[in-house]
DNA sequence: CTCGTCATGTTATAATGTTACGGACGTTAC
DNA sequence: GTAACGTCCGTAACATTATAACATGACGAG
């Protein structure tokens, strides 16, 4: 396995998204590894772009906060070779707008509705489904 | 119809993100619609946020900018009221990463699957789906 | 009228993300 | 060895996006 090409800062991020259990943005990393000696966001952000392109975290547009992948089965080689033809894996998200809790899910349907919407001729490279609501948990306190 | 109970800082924000090709941030809009008086950010983040909630424009998550909604059929009714057992409406995008151009799509099957994903006791209140890639023209130029 | 309140406007600032630059270190070629 | 190069790492400055804090003005209720 080639994959433990993991550089110091990049340890350091993903061991910080391992052990939250809810997303963090690029400062609440950099918050919780500072102790870690990281020191400035674009420590963050290389280290990041560098694991979101392995799979090994996700992005969550909606709320600019990044988590730890749950299944990182598909972890291994990398994405950002930009003339590849299939589109990078991405799970979908479900998550607690009161909580921020974030659940991830697969449903292959989602990559074929995206390629029927983009047509022939768009090139599909990320397909981002975002669900967004109240857990049980947050319904019932609310 | 209830609808046009647009304020004035409304009006110029819909009709900068109407004259647009590609999605706008909000800044793009405060620059746009300077000359005509508006002259703050929090105007515009108001105005956005009143506009999208009526679904008369739409954020795309990935790239913190709006854009007009091109099918303004479902205007009218206001969304913000939380306790609401119904999703937003919220179409789908397909999103060039080269020009930013940014096509509408809506697929019913979506919001089925979201649906599937959060379960029983998850309570949806949007599903965001964004699709990434390049369209036919900005690949026949690379 | 005077108060409360809600919408709006103004200013400042926080939060987030990117670019530019330089130094440390290892590798390779000569 | 050492010069030339590349990669990683870090600092600082900057750019962008979003919100806070407070002031003003319109308007109805009492």
């Amino acid at each position: 396995m080639k994959s433990p090409e993991l550089n110091k800062n990049e340890k350091k991020v993903l061991s910080a998204l391992g052990r939250a259990v809810k997303p963090l943005s690029a400062y609440d990393i950099l918050d919780r590894a500072r102790s870690d000696a990281l020191k400035a966001p674009v420590q963050v952000y290389r280290a990041l772009e560098k694991l979101s392109s392995r799979g090994l975290v996700h992005r969550i547009e909606a709320l600019n906060a990044f988590v730890a992948c749950s299944d990182c089965s598909h972890a291994g080689h990398d994405h950002r070779d930009q003339s590849h033809v299939h589109a990078e894996h991405r799970p979908g998200f479900v998550i607690c707008r009161d909580c921020g809790s974030v659940r991830e899910f697969e449903d292959e349907r989602v990559a074929d509705i995206a390629r029927e919407a983009a047509g022939e001729d768009f090139a599909v490279a990320l397909v981002s489904l975002e669900v967004y609501g109240l857990c049980a948990a947050c319904r019932a306190n609310a």
